[in-house]
DNA sequence: GAGTGATCATTAAGCGCTTAACCACCCTAC
DNA sequence: GTAGGGTGGTTAAGCGCTTAATGATCACTC
C-alpha cells in the first residue's frame, strides 16, 4: 500500500480556506487574492501536492494522456528503430506537461481497434496517434464513431482527420534520379506490404518516375519488413534474369539483410549492385559499407504529431501538417555502374 | 468532444435497478440474483458499457496502469533493440488484463526519478519497472519512500525489492570457455558504462574467470553502449601494443560497430579477430559476419516481471524471480585462432 | 444612508464508480 | 406467533477534484 498523498483538503485545511479555494489557486484562475493563492501554493509545495490524474478526469472530463497503439508481431518490433525513434520524439513534445503517453503493442489490426475503442470507452486517453495507415483504414472510421481526437502520422488520406506527413514522393524521385545518374537503369524497389497508404505513394511515385526516366527495367517487389522476408525477395531477384543493378527499399532492416544477401552472393557493393534504405538510422551507419539512406524526420514528425493532437484535443480546427522533406544521405552502398 | 458514453447509471436505469445492483452484478459479486444479473450484464453489453478508469481509480485506489521509465539518450534509444523487445514483453502479460503501460523515456536520471514521484502523487499508476539499476541507485530509495510497489530487471541489490533476474555470471564464464578452447588468450571486454549494476557483475565474473582461466592479457574497458564509443574504445585496443585476439561486447550496437571497425583495420573476422555481442537480436544476425551472441530471454523477462509487479501491487510478498540462463549462439563470428 | 459593484471567499453539486450499512421480504424453527 | 437467518435488493457516503451559484465584506457613489 503506497504512503499518504495530500489532498487539497489537506492544503485547506493547513491554510484555513476551502478546498474550492485551494482549487482556485492551484489552477491560477480568479477567485483568491494574491497573498492567499502564495500561501496556498507554498503550503501545497511543502506538502509536495501532486493532482490525482483520476479525481481531476472524473471531473474536468480530461484523461491527459494520448494513446499510441504499434500493431507489429513482436519479432519485428524490437528490430525496427522506427518505433523508438518516434516515441522518443513523442516524449519530447510531452514533457513538462501534464499529458502521459499510454502505449500498446499488439499483434493484428482487430486487437488495435479494441484497445481504441477500450481506451475511449474507460476515458483514459483525451487522444491518439495513428500509424501505418491502410487503404480504408476502420481506425479512421472508428475515431469518426467514437469522436476520438486523432492525428494521422502519414499522408492526408481523408479530409476530415488531421494528419502530419512527409512527402515521400519527392525522395522517391530524388533516389531515383540519382542512381540513374551514377548509371543504373535496372532498378528494383522492394517495398513493405501493398496495404499500407505510405507503401502505394512510393510505389506509385516509383513507377511513374520510372516510366518518365525511361527505365524499363523498373520494378516493385514486396517483403513485409523482416529481413527474412527480404533476404528471400532479394536472392529471387538477383538471381532471377535480367538482375537490377540497384535496389531501393522500404525500410532498414531489408536493407541491411539485402547487403548479407549481396556478400553471399559474391557482388561487391557497390561495385555490382547499389542499396538504398528508406529511413536512415543507426542500423544503416553500422555496416559495411555504410548504407545510402532516406532519412526522414521521424522524432521530429512525432513531436510534431503530438502538438498538432493536443491541439484537435483544445478543439482546434483539422490541420494537416507536411514536416520538412525527407533528404538522400549517400553513403557506401550507392555508387557509378561498373 | 468524444460522443456518449454509457454510465452505469444509463443501464440502472435501462434494467430499473439501482447503480449499486448494477456495480455488484457487473462485478460479479453477491447482492444480485442470478437472472438479474444475467439482465443487466446484457443490457450493459448491448450499450457497449465499459468502466470509467478514472471513476474507477477514484473510487477504489487502484489506476490500473504500471509505469515503466526508460533514461537513455534518444540517439542510442533508437538503436538499442533491447526496449522494444522488452515492451512487446511487457505487453504479452498485460494483454487481456485491465492494466495498461504508462511509458516515459527521458534522458536524464532526475527526469526519471521526477516522473516516477509525478505518477505516484498523480495515482496514476500501481506500481513501477526499474531497469537499468546502479550502485545505491536512489530510485530503490524513492520506491521505499513512496511504498510504491516497484520490480527492478535485474538481479538482486536489496532483498526488500522484488526483481527478476537471470544470472550474467554463467553466460560470461561460458563466453571466456568457449574462447579459450577456440585457443584465443589475449581477451579484451567491452563493457557499457561502469555505473551500472549488470555491467560490475558481469566484469566482476570476467575478471575472476579470467584470473582462474589464467588469462594474463584479459581485461576491461568501457564505453557508453553507442556505435561511436565503441568504435573509439575498438581502434584503440586494436591498434595499441598486444592486441586481443577477442572482444566481448555488452551490447550488440557496440559489437556491430566494432566490426565495421576491424573491417576497416583491415582484420579479417573471425580469422583474426573473434566478437561477441551481449544481447542477441536481429542486428547479430543481419551483418556478415553473423556475430555469436549472448541471448538472454528479454521479452520473457518482461512478461515475468509485470506478472510479479501485478503481484505485488496484490499485496504479495517479496519474491526474486530467476528467469532462464542467457545462453551463447555461436555464429560465424567467432572461430579458432589462427 | 441606501444602492451598486468589485473582490474574495464559501457552499454544494456533480463527475462515475464502489461498498458498508440498511431494509424488506420470505422461509424455517420452536 | 415471534425470533432468527438468509436472499435480493436499495441508500448513501465517499474517492479528490472542479465550478456554478451564492454570500459576506468593503469601497464608492449619488
Amino acid at each position: 500500500m503506497p504512503a499518504k498523498r495530500p489532498t487539497i483538503s489537506d492544503i485547506a485545511r493547513a491554510a484555513g480556506v476551502s478546498t474550492g479555494a485551494v482549487s482556485y489557486a492551484l489552477n491560477n484562475r480568479p477567485g483568491v487574492s494574491e497573498p492567499t493563492r502564495r500561501r496556498i501554493m507554498a503550503i501545497a509545495d511543502r506538502l509536495g501536492w501532486v493532482p490525482s490524474s483520476a479525481a481531476r478526469s472524473l471531473s474536468d472530463g480530461r484523461a491527459n494522456a494520448i494513446g499510441l497503439v504499434v500493431d507489429r508481431p513482436a519479432r519485428v518490433i524490437g528490430v525496427e528503430p522506427y518505433f523508438m525513434q518516434l516515441i522518443s520524439g513523442i516524449q519530447g513534445a510531452l514533457a513538462g506537461g501534464p499529458t502521459s503517453l499510454l502505449l500498446q503493442v499488439t499483434d493484428n489490426a482487430a486487437a488495435e481497434l479494441a484497445a481504441y475503442r477500450r481506451w475511449w470507452g474507460e476515458r483514459r486517453v483525451d487522444g491518439v496517434l495513428l500509424v501505418d495507415l491502410v487503404q480504408d483504414d476502420p481506425r479512421v472510421e472508428l475515431v469518426r464513431e467514437l469522436r476520438l481526437p486523432a492525428v494521422v502520422l502519414g499522408e492526408p488520406v481523408v479530409d476530415d482527420v488531421p494528419c502530419v506527413w512527409t512527402d515521400d514522393a519527392v525522395a522517391v524521385v530524388e533516389v531515383l534520379e540519382y542512381l540513374v545518374a551514377l548509371g543504373h537503369r535496372r532498378i528494383v524497389r522492394v517495398a513493405g506490404p501493398t496495404r499500407f497508404v505510405h507503401t502505394q505513394t512510393r510505389s506509385r511515385a516509383f513507377t511513374t518516375t520510372a516510366a518518365r526516366l525511361g527505365l524499363t527495367g523498373a520494378r516493385v517487389v514486396h517483403a513485409d519488413y523482416s529481413d527474412e522476408a527480404a533476404a528471400r525477395v532479394t536472392r529471387r531477384v538477383l538471381t532471377g534474369g535480367e538482375p537490377p543493378t540497384a535496389l531501393v527499399f522500404d525500410n532498414d532492416v531489408m536493407a541491411v539483410s539485402a547487403l548479407g544477401v549481396a556478400q553471399e552472393l559474391g557482388l561487391s557493393v557497390p561495385e555490382q549492385l547499389s542499396l538504398v534504405a528508406w529511413d536512415d538510422s543507426a542500423l544503416c551507419r553500422l555496416v559495411r559499407p555504410a548504407l545510402s539512406a532516406v532519412r526522414r524526420p521521424i522524432a521530429e514528425r512525432g513531436a510534431e504529431a503530438v502538438r498538432l493532437l493536443l491541439r484537435v484535443i483544445d478543439g482546434a480546427a483539422v490541420e494537416q501538417v507536411r514536416t520538412s522533406d525527407p533528404e538522400l544521405v549517400p553513403r557506401a552502398s550507392t555508387g557509378p555502374l561498373r
